[in-house]
DNA sequence: AGTGAAAGTGGATGTGG
DNA sequence: CCACATCCACTTTCACT
């Protein structure tokens, strides 16, 4: 199956109403409306575009992990004793709620991990049922201290 | 300045209304409260409440960077000269929209980056940029070919 | 594409249970 | 902590431009 190209042109106007509303999701229309200089009616229409084009996939609300006692965030590249193996170990992560992202990637790992744990105990168990799931072979992982930088795709 | 604990209790009302709302943070208050079975009135002091106690850090609204034409995204591990260079070196970082994380870590690297780039060539490009930069001896990258999860803390 | 207004719905708040 | 009722603001739609 063959896709057009995907890439949708976007005014000015749209990139306003995307960088304010990924701000913040709830912002009410007619406040973009009033910070673009157009009526409300046509933010609405516009916005009603941009998710037809796929170009918003939704909203999130963002809760804050460190309030729930989550302050460990770190990184887990794991190899796999064999490639073949990645969907069904990747089913089991997907079971894993302190496993946050799972990305394939080229280089050294077959796939590397973004995890959330509560303290350094919490991720050691972490890491313990991490390797005894059948068909790792062995993990590397490294603690985030501090992240300075979280954003989107720039508009 | 010491801190108490962060740690906050919220019940399982709270967990519903912040599960709903972490999947789309538009959905009308009164469609929480029906789903949870109180009033909305109810569901908005919960919210303020979870304001309040820093639990809830705000709104966004998701893009999908494909749809704009950005396809390769990577991660980078960069090597310092001297661990001193960082807070110069960081503020760099802030100003290349390519990077959208940027983590200090244990283990090999002095900080982690995910990047976000059109296509290979431009990934090419980036990473000429960020080796130029003063202080930066060495990087390593991993292109993440395919990422299947993307998700927040569990409540 | 954008405007303006009309109609419906939801958000915010105070009083009371 | 929650329900109910109120008021106001916002969303959504439509005819027109």
């Amino acid at each position: 199956m063959r896709r057009k190209p995907k890439t949708f042109t976007i005014d000015g106007i749209d990139k306003k109403i995307l960088r304010m509303l990924m701000e913040d999701a709830r912002t009410p229309i007619l406040e973009v409306a009033r910070h673009v200089g157009i009526s409300g009616a046509a933010i609405h229409q516009r916005l009603r575009k941009l998710e037809k084009a796929k170009l918003i996939s939704g909203s999130k609300l963002i809760v804050n992990p460190e309030a729930l006692g989550f302050t460990t965030s770190a990184f887990i590249g794991m190899y796999f004793d064999k490639e073949g193996d990645a969907p069904t170990i990747i089913k089991l992560l997907k079971r894993i709620p302190e496993v946050l992202e799972c990305h394939y990637t080229t280089g050294h790992w077959n796939v590397f991990l973004k995890v959330l744990c509560k303290n350094n105990d919490h991720l050691m168990l972490l890491l313990n049922k991490l390797q005894d799931i059948t068909g790792v072979s062995r993990t590397e992982s490294f603690i985030s201290l501090n992240q300075d930088i979280d954003r989107q795709v720039k508009i």
